[in-house]
DNA sequence: GCTGTGATTTTCT
DNA sequence: GAAAATCACAGCT
């Protein structure tokens, strides 16, 4: 609501060029946003996962050679992945100096364009818009066209910080839907939200409160 | 509200 | 040839 009254400057390269893990941590909290022809859509990001260096077994740098590929490329670029043969996953290349990592943004909460959602979407239920990483890509149409491009000059997608005042509490916990390095506690999500993905799944809690911002 | 299952295709071993 | 950072829907409690 009142985060988008006083709009935020975007974020810039400074903010991308931080250990991975941290910098998804701070991105809870962050507005997506994104300019297409039919309309401008953003949503608060509520839910992260970081992805490491070749030491992170889950990571595309590990495995994947289009992976390693974006990865160690400027921070702030965008990474695109397709997932199970259907679905697109939105990353950023996230990463101190001589280093690689990116951060997948799983779900977001709905701020504006709503109606525009709902027409990728073919919903209306506004919880089931943007609450996964297949479903926000389909909400704010991210697909491949955007693979590589820089989120920091793009006038297409960008972010903007969050309001301090409205700061979440953030839970980390273990990352959705991998099989390799499951025990890494590197998915952050805002305590509470509703939008949130696979709230169904008995998602393991072992939990901890970290302080944010 | 919860659990199980099928869809679909690129990439790597 | 198999796995993969998912989703929607059916059917049951």
């Amino acid at each position: 609501m009142s985060s988008v009254d006083r709009p935020k400057p975007r974020l810039g390269r400074e903010f991308f060029a931080r250990p991975t893990a941290g910098v998804a941590v701070e991105l809870v909290g962050c507005t997506l946003w994104r300019y297409t022809a039919a309309g401008i859509t953003a949503g608060r990001i509520v839910e992260t996962e970081a992805y490491l260096d070749a030491s992170d077994r889950a990571s595309h740098a590990a495995w994947s050679k289009r992976g390693q590929d974006v990865m160690r490329r400027a921070p702030g670029t965008v990474y695109i992945y397709r997932c199970y043969g259907m679905h697109w996953m939105f990353n950023i290349v996230a990463h101190a100096p001589d280093t690689v990592g990116a951060v997948l943004i799983r779900a977001v909460e709905p701020v504006e364009g709503i109606d525009i959602m709902e027409g990728r979407r073919g919903l209306t239920e506004i919880r089931q818009l943007c609450s996964g990483p297949g479903k926000l890509c389909q909400a704010f149409d991210i697909d491949e066209s955007l693979h590589k491009i820089d989120l920091v000059t793009s006038d297409t997608v960008w972010l903007t910080a969050g309001n301090r005042s409205e700061a979440p509490t953030l839970i980390a916990g273990k990352r959705i839907g991998i099989t390799k390095s499951p025990e890494l506690p590197l998915r952050f999500f805002a305590a509470g939200n509703r939008y949130v993905s696979a709230h169904r799944r008995g998602v393991p809690f072992t939990s901890e409160v970290i302080p944010s911002f």
